[in-house]
DNA sequence: AGTGGGCCAATGGTATTACCTTCGGGGATC
DNA sequence: GATCCCCGAAGGTAATACCATTGGCCCACT
């Protein structure tokens, strides 16, 4: 739109503003953007009716549906039918989050071993966090998730899951929600999708858990040196498959 | 068109699976994503026009319409209008996914002592990669970005936009996209929003750029010790700022 | 009187149709 | 030959109708 009115730059050159081009359906997401951000609305509450917002908007259903797609999209709202149905805000989660990341990070021109490298630099600077606030049941917990990759191992059913439950439980010892979110966002569907399709490791889970094991240990004799190195080693192994089957 | 013929349906309870309940805008999203992550599509393309893929699809152009607004919410495609328009796919950026990032954030249950401490992780862990790697050109670029703030300064015009751009530029010296998406998410919107909106530091400006001065040396005598140490005090005032102001 | 089943209204989902706006290109005009 | 206008393609919006889902209410039957 900017290149426009560079065809016609005539008298009128900068006294009018380019009369906003904005689709209709923007305006509406955009309201309601900011009647979140402004907290007038606090999640579980519901949106009027998409008839009642037809009127209170003046514009039609068509519309309204648009924004409540782009709404919904970006995970701001859940739209349930039926009697009782409606558009209900909801507290974004880390998956809603990671479900978009995975998309872009697809389609954009990264490498796994970009990838690898951007999950290492964070899951090792973590690592001091979670070893000064891990409580005991966040060790009890990640003990038990060892525990059960090792019977797994025995009964063959290993899966990446298991290894992205271990790390997304160590980024939660850090008790802080934006390093959760992020974490969880790294290992839930990027790597899920980006990895395991592509390498499918074999072998990578006997060596993996006994480090997963040997990392609950440290944290627990709240040694952030052996921790880090653990993690190092663990994360690098990763990353040398990785760069192995680059593109 | 899928439940109009379900009212027959009434011996066969039981037998089937729960009839997929998914929207049938929601098929098409999967249909064109799949066709972006197969490759089947380059960015660039252009999708057929909506009326065309009413007819591919056998369905109404609304629920085509509903199928591109969440593709183009999730920065997929990007539409336009006109003689020559239509749905053309885009590589994604990383300001489309801090947008997004943005958003729910904002909407989280993050405080911004969270986001801080995050930030920190990530920031001082790409220091190593960061000193190591960079390029005169890019040495050259953060000495510029130091002098435009030293300018601004003295005009009383310092932004953090500027600020922003600085960080950003420095995470763009590890030569790693993901980290460079990562950073950019986090110092685009993320910050600005959060934190300017509730702060507005007065006098953070000067101390900040000079420190900034002082990393852009080390990075150039490859001096990680003395990176991280700058980067270190840069990162902690800003928290302890923010820890003042922590709801 | 209590309980269960059926009807109804509210609400989202989809289809259809019509019209407007935007924009590029080609043909008519000067 | 240059300019201008009109047409067609494509997205944007509106209006309307109908289907599907769901929860509550009411009535009938026990």
């Amino acid at each position: 739109m900017a290149g426009r009115e560079s065809t016609k730059s005539q008298v009128t050159d900068g006294l009018f503003s380019p009369v906003t081009n904005e689709r209709v359906s923007q305006h509406i997401v955009d309201q309601i953007k900011s009647l979140l951000r402004d907290g007038k609305l606090v999640p579980g509450d519901r949106l009027p009716s998409e008839r009642e917002l037809c009127e209170r908007f003046g514009v039609s259903r068509v519309t309204v549906r648009e924004a409540l797609r782009v709404l919904e999209a970006g995970g701001l709202i859940q739209i349930r039918v039926g009697a009782r149905g409606g558009a209900f805000f909801t507290s974004p989660t880390a998956a809603r989050l990671g479900e978009g990341l995975a998309d872009l990070l697809q389609l954009s021109p990264l490498t796994a071993a970009d990838v690898t490298e951007a999950r290492m630099v964070f899951e090792l600077g973590i690592i001091p966090y979670a070893v000064e606030r891990a409580t005991a049941e966040d060790i009890a917990d990640l003990q038990v998730l060892v525990k059960e990759a090792e019977q797994a191992l025995k009964n063959d059913a290993y899966t990446m899951d298991m290894s992205a439950a271990f790390h997304t439980r160590l980024a939660s010892c850090t008790h802080n929600p934006a390093i959760e979110m992020l974490v969880q966002s790294f290992h839930g569907p990027l790597l899920m999708s980006l990895n395991e399709a592509r390498v499918n490791a074999p072998l990578m889970g006997r060596k993996g858990t006994t480090e997963h094991g040997q990392l609950v240990k440290a944290i627990e004799q709240r040694d952030v040196e052996a921790a880090i190195k653990v993690m190092k080693t663990h994360l690098q192994r990763t990353a040398s498959r990785v760069e192995s089957i680059d593109e």
